[in-house]
DNA sequence: GTGAAAGCGCTAACAG
DNA sequence: CTGTTAGCGCTTTCAC
């Protein structure tokens, strides 16, 4: 695999006239090593090319240096903003990230848990709250310190750090009705296997049933994440003359197909029909109508997620039963208004 | 950092009634121990909680497989598809990938660089082609298998799979050309730091400039990568009767922020003005109008780059000096039209 | 302040 | 087929 042999520990000792264990001591003490001799070696390290061998170290009980985060997907502006948050929240704390995707098969989450394990992570970041029991019970019997971000959940098995959803589903369902609107339609995602969508939908229709506003089935589509596939879900809403006056999305991107499938339907949106999503997605501030949604704040999550982690890792004493809510907020746009 | 003493492959020896090579070789090289030994063995696993230390193995010159991958972010639309195939490739080979982002200094890139190679990573995946002198000249003295991606250029100096920048900044160019157009104006960012940009512009410019057309000082705008800024950015070239018939975007994403623009402004797209992209990102297609760009199968790039990487791991000898560059396509959309 | 020596968890010969 | 032995590259006592 390489093509030279590489500099080890010894190497670098022979070179600089010392013994490997004052070069081991020189990079992991440094204080206790005479600056000259210190200064001998980092000339020998540089010139012999020595880098570190982390496993080397890790074998030792040490730390690994790495945390592994498990997403579903990195092909999603959902998760991007997330991750990148609590990357650079673990990066300012030293360790490097191991990420896997299990392309929202669970089995598989499973497997990749196993084998970051293998890796010896220090700490994991999970993604939602629906995980299996044998992922559960690993992480368990591992000690491991463990984070779920994104949804947020009261009795959480494991700490976890998110949006509440459900009161996301609640606050734009609210914003629908205080418009004034009563035929109003849902186009969600398959709910079952995603546990944020779910906590949405439910406080959507808890709020809308809490009114007496119903749902008939054929109001509440069903779609893929994607901007096509709920622009072609959408569009049979705008046949005839049965057009709802409010759609509900159960996220941006949704809100986005709807709106297209709208406009290609020669549908005005907010005259006609009134359009609201759910995540603030980069992007939804600027589109044309600006969509009404509810911001999410990804990026708090990723980084209140990265610092809980890390007092997990430094600190295994501390209370390892934190469920973080961070707040969302009603973005009121142009995309709604006034049922007349 | 762990709660509780965590199983050994010695406690999985005496637990199964064999010695810590058995148990090595039954996870190593099951076809050389007894059907029965290896049974009782996975039991002992299973029942002691035990799992492989990467660390011990890695430290034997074996692999550990994992293999590095440095992005500038992973909070970006660009790169989210093109990371997601990539890790799929290599998870398929039995890879798992760590990913460290530099946010665009390249300073902090090197420094991952060195922080990757610690970890022993058997492979190294970059984004562009734009890097320090140091990480260049570490990659080659280590001899580590590296692949760059996205962007593609004949005489790059470590092997890359990407798209032709250059060429898809002709093609949009050639299609805008042969629509009739010559008032047009460019939208693009600051190519300085960021050679794909650079190269989509020279392609454009090129193109233009056989043409014999050229681009006024104040039709050559300047934006950040974000709907919002672009759209900030292109309104001045709504207003007043100096208007271009037609304008080239940096990338999708601006286009869209382009187009805001120009519905704010009351321009209709395409019948005042054509616009075009680059990049065909998810959603281009089903915008309304929907956006003429060229495809760029970002997906394929990271998919090729996985395979290469996996090829020049696991094969030293082979060639390490593939430049594939990926097709592009021009997608003809509603958002350009023939000039009257 | 520095070196010698033991050993971390595991694997690869080498015997048996 | 399985056990014994000798390290892998490094860190950490324990002496000097």
């Amino acid at each position: 695999m390489k093509t030279v042999k590489q500099a080890d520990i010894i190497d670098v000792a022979n070179h600089a006239g010392v013994s490997p264990a004052t070069v081991s001591r020189s990079l992991n003490h440094p204080d206790k090593v005479k600056p000259d001799t210190r200064k001998r070696i980092q000339k020998a390290i540089e010139e012999t090319g020595y880098i570190r061998n982390r496993a080397a170290q890790a074998i030792h009980g040490r730390r690994s240096g790495t945390v592994g985060l498990i997403v579903p997907t990195l092909d999603n502006a959902i998760f991007a903003n997330l991750i990148q948050a609590f990357s650079d929240q673990l990066h300012s704390s030293g360790f490097t990230m191991l990420v896997a995707t299990h392309g929202y098969d669970l089995d598989r989450e499973y497997t990749l848990l196993r084998s970051l394990l293998e890796h010896r992570v220090e700490g994991v970041g999970l993604i939602g709250l629906d995980h299996k029991e044998e992922t559960y019970a690993l992480i368990e019997r591992r000690g491991t310190p463990c984070v779920s971000m994104w949804n947020y959940i009261d009795d959480a098995r494991i700490p976890c750090v998110g949006v509440d959803n459900y009161q996301a589903g609640r606050t734009i369902a609210k914003h629908v009705l205080e418009l004034g609107h009563k035929d109003i339609a849902l186009v969600f995602p398959e709910a079952r296997g995603n546990d944020r969508a779910q906590s949405r939908l439910n406080g959507v229709v808890d709020v809308l049933n809490g009114a007496h506003v119903e749902i008939p089935k054929d109001r509440h589509i069903k779609t893929l994440y994607s901007i096509k596939h709920a622009r072609e879900a959408a569009t049979p809403l705008f046949v005839g003359d049965y057009i709802p006056t409010a759609i509900i999305a159960g996220n941006d991107v949704i809100a986005q197909g709807v709106i297209h499938a709208a406009h290609a339907m020669n549908v005005s949106i907010p005259n006609d029909v009134s359009v609201a999503g759910i995540g603030d997605f980069s992007g939804s501030a600027h589109m044309f109508p600006s969509l009404s949604t509810v911001r999410l704040r990804p990026n708090k999550v990723g980084q209140m997620a990265g610092i809980i982690l890390d007092r997990l890792i430094n600190d295994p004493e501390s209370d390892a039963s934190d469920h973080i809510s961070i707040s969302s907020e009603l973005m009121k746009r142009e995309s709604t208004q006034i049922f007349r």
